[in-house]
DNA sequence: CCTGGAGTTGTCCTA
DNA sequence: TTAGGACAACTCCAG
């Protein structure tokens, strides 16, 4: 029975650094048998959108070269395909590690038991959060709903430091077994080239997630408080793709950071960054504890809240066409490369939601289908968030004002003359505001409003009342 | 059980 | 020009 293979079940945990069920499963001496299942069948309305399967695709093939090619990949219902495997391997243990979506944890907990009902060994391990969420519970025995008490109390303050991340174990038995299915039969690329822009963006995979944490604790994290708010400027990590699928490991970060944050005298910034990784540990708290938070309003008294529907609005905001270049630059980064600065964020998704008045869940499903970094906790979590129905949510008086934050975050306006080439010869002084510029400007520049670039779809004055109001009556009705 | 302090990221108006 | 207060009220959390 000694040639019997232990298989490790690679999900949102794709590297080999300091994941804990494939070092587990290394260290036990029997060969390995590396799987990949695309497991659209139980994912419901959250099959991975276009950007994330191009992601994968090549985080996949990274994945394979690291393991020597010897991954194994499927297609279908994860409990079937787990099943076949074991028939034919005669495997009598698997490990993964653990996922919190609540369709995953549903999916998983079913695999569990039918093949603890067939004798074969199943061991789940943490490689994706610094804490356990049934861990981190308030003194009465609840889940917070407050980011800082969460923070402070549920992890800073805790006994127990987030484990130190193991190295990737040096010399691994593969259990040798031919692959039926490539990766390309999973069919994740585009049909039409549309990631010729995204290429040239990323490094996907377990080496370049590892290559962006030095470079931007090298470069981005001095002055990383203030400087995470300016789009052009290199003082965000851009790590969140490589945490969604798991090319490295949030303890990774959170050690490499703290070793950097000491050696350079940046506490300052350092916990600012590390106060971010919180937030992530949050949100996959809250959908944990709140598995309806992708479809429904924390606070429910939203749920009778007057959204418009109007679906040409909806369909300039996607495209990057409101007549507001901050929300346009941000839109069509996001199309270009499958990311969003996080600041921009904010901006498009209060517009969208305070502007627009469109629901939250129409910006939920854009961002779930272009992200690179398209998470459910994350995702779910902040639209809820800028939405003002979410726990410890901006309060709703709070709308950005797109051409203030355009003015105050892209100063020398570098970020909109990037993605709005279309604009970009204008004086900093109208780009945020390019229908305000005299018309031999707009001749100088060979623009015509409403032709080069649009004009504003919604007078921002006139729809932060209107939102203010629908506020206002919700506030009436609960 | 009661109580008091606090709560990611803003904007606008006024003096 | 700039700084400070209003914008609401409520829930959460810890002592």
């Amino acid at each position: 029975m000694t040639n019997t293979p232990i298989i490790v079940w690679f999900r949102q945990d794709l590297r080999l650094r300091d994941n804990p069920a494939f070092i587990a499963a290394a260290e036990t001496g029997q060969p390995v048998l590396p799987i990949y299942i695309l497991d659209d069948e139980n994912a419901g309305d959250w099959k991975m959108g276009a950007a994330s399967q191009w992601w994968l695709h090549h985080s996949l093939t990274s994945l394979n070269k690291n393991l020597d090619g010897n991954l194994r990949v499927y297609h279908g219902d994860a409990s079937t395909i787990i099943s076949d495997i074991i028939t034919e391997t005669k495997a009598t243990t698997l490990y993964w590690n653990r996922c919190y979506e609540p369709w995953r944890i549903a999916r998983d907990k079913g695999i569990k038991s039918s093949l603890k009902d067939k004798h074969i060994h199943v061991q789940s391990f943490n490689g994706s959060l610094l804490f356990e969420p049934h861990a981190v519970l308030k003194e009465d025995g609840t889940p917070y709903k407050v980011f800082t008490p969460f923070y402070r109390k549920g992890c800073l303050e805790r006994n127990v430091e987030p484990p130190k991340p193991q190295d990737t174990p040096d010399a691994i038995e593969y259990y040798y077994a031919t692959n039926k299915t490539q990766i390309s039969d999973l069919k994740l690329l585009p049909t039409i080239p549309w990631d010729t822009t995204m290429r040239e963006e990323w490094t996907i995979g377990e080496d370049g997630a590892q290559k962006r944490l030095s470079e931007f604790l090298n470069n981005g994290l001095n002055n990383y408080k203030e400087g995470r708010n300016h789009p052009a400027q290199d003082n965000v990590s851009r790590l969140s793709p490589y945490l969604h699928f798991g090319e490295i490991s949030p303890r990774d970060i959170w050690h490499e950071t703290k070793a950097t944050m000491v050696a350079q005298g940046l506490e300052k910034d350092g916990d600012h960054f590390l106060s971010e990784i919180g937030w992530r540990e949050f949100s996959n708290n809250l959908l944990y504890h709140f598995p309806d938070l992708p479809r429904e309003n924390l606070q429910k008294k939203f749920d009778y809240f007057p959204w418009c529907d109007d679906q040409e609005a909806l369909k300039a905001w996607q495209t990057g066409q409101t007549g507001y270049p901050i929300v346009d630059a941000g839109m069509r980064e996001l199309w270009q490369t499958g990311y969003m600065h996080n600041r921009v964020r904010m901006i498009v998704g209060s517009f969208l939601v305070k502007n627009l008045l469109l629901h939250w869940h129409h910006g939920e499903s854009w961002f779930w289908d272009t992200l690179v970094d398209a998470d459910l906790a994350n995702n779910s979590a902040s639209w809820q968030w800028i939405a003002g129905c979410g726990a410890d949510a901006a309060p709703y008086f709070r709308v950005f004002n797109p051409i203030t934050q355009g003015q105050k975050f892209d100063k020398d306006g570098t970020y909109i003359r990037k993605y709005i080439p279309e604009i970009a010869a204008l004086p900093e002084k109208y780009l945020n505001c390019p229908w305000e510029t005299p018309q031999d400007i707009l001749n100088h520049c060979g623009i015509t409003l409403g032709k080069t670039y649009p004009n504003p779809i919604v007078d921002l004055k006139v729809s932060r009342e209107q939102a203010l109001n629908a506020f206002q009556s919700i506030k009436e009705n609960s």
